[in-house]
DNA sequence: AACATACTTTAGGTTTGCCAAAATTAATAT
DNA sequence: ATATTAATTTTGGCAAACCTAAAGTATGTT
């Protein structure tokens, strides 16, 4: 598989294509392609196994086609700990440079890295890197702008995204804090948290809560 | 520059084509490249900066181009360096491996990784790291077949070829190590020498010794 | 039921990097 | 000087992945 591939097979994995149809708009928007080229690629991994589509419905992932996102996923969260770890990048950095060593690495390369590495859980943003541990947080963990007011809830994981990645270095938050949802707006856009880890108040756009995953600590 | 645009200015600096033309059968030979790719490349490569053509007489490096193609090189030799120290990757799988990574890897990340491995000064096959040593490497280092019988000399480097690295495996022969040529007959293509660090005598195929590099002891 | 909208697909075209076959050039031998 | 040989270049083509424009389909609205 081209590194060209592999990118759709982990976007269709991280749109959810392990159980729903994801559509080529939403895989298209993501990979910044035209709908046009994700239609033709859907019918070349449809040929190599990978993915099932059903015409103008979208597609799903087969069980190879994710097993081999979790693959590349690993690999991927694995160079990010490295990378934040033993080279000491920092962590707005290190997603883009996992992007490409993702697709480079063999199997036994990540395997010893993974050792190396002494078997690290997470990688920097609290995405899982064990393939049980992946679904787990698939099936457990929700969207900060998913939560009802008054629940408690544990930042798990951050997609990396440069707006959340900004308000976490700057507004002093991390992986693990504990939160309580005080107040939703969606009038305008806003999410009115209390950090009882770092003891504050923590206000934030709903659009970009979207990326925050939480679960009910 | 592509991945393979980056592989046509190293095999160029690796074929010495800082002082003199390359011809394009070399390089097709080395990349498994039919020629009129390579001399479609060539002319790419031109109009780039990176190379100066004469028709039907071959290429040579710019100063760009020869700048580019060791940056690209102490990125493989850096990662060597990290697959052997830190994974424990064997030798002779490292270079296949490097030769992808070398590709994607940012300038920030070779820097660091340099610190992290604490400035190596030799991949493992004892090529240069420093840009310096590279340029002491090329013109001080020849091969074991060019050297007079008789001579002392000190083994500094190898080619990633997979003959050599299995001989030096079995035969338990090490870069740093002193030999002192005895004989060579280019008849039945062989060269016998005297390994006096691990005293014992070696005999290789001519043809191998070729890429072998060493300087005088 | 007809229409508007939004998405998907088809059709035709581009770029990059590769190839084989044939023509050309350079170098060498006669 | 000519002929042979070896390398290079030209020519025409192919595959992967991308694109735009136009046609087709699904869905929800009136």
């Amino acid at each position: 598989m081209s590194a060209t591939q592999e990118d759709y097979i982990k976007v269709l994995f991280e749109l959810g294509g392990k159980s729903r149809n994801v559509s080529n708009k939403s895989v298209a928007e993501r990979l910044e392609l035209s709908p046009p080229t994700v239609t033709e690629m859907m019918n070349i991994l449809v040929t190599a196994g990978y993915v099932e589509y059903v015409k103008y419905k979208g597609a799903s992932l087969t069980d190879s086609g994710t097993r081999y996102a979790k693959h590349i996923i690993r690999k991927h969260r694995l160079w990010e700990v490295f990378l934040v770890e033993k080279l000491g990048i920092s962590i707005d950095a290190v997603h883009r440079e996992a992007e490409l060593l993702e697709h480079v690495t063999g199997d036994d390369v990540a395997d010893k890295l993974e050792v190396f590495l002494d078997y690290p859980k997470f990688c920097p943003h609290g995405g899982a890197i064990d393939f049980d541990e992946m679904d787990r947080q698939e099936t457990e963990l929700k969207t900060l702008s998913e939560v009802e007011v008054g629940r408690t809830v544990k930042i798990s994981r951050i997609i990396d995204e440069e707006k959340l990645l900004m308000f976490f270095k700057t507004q002093k938050c991390d992986i693990g804090d504990i939160l309580v949802v005080e107040d939703v707006d969606e009038q305008i856009d806003l999410i009115t948290t209390y950090n009882k880890t770092k003891d504050q108040r923590l206000q934030l756009s709903l659009s970009i809560s979207k990326y925050l995953f939480v679960e009910t600590a």
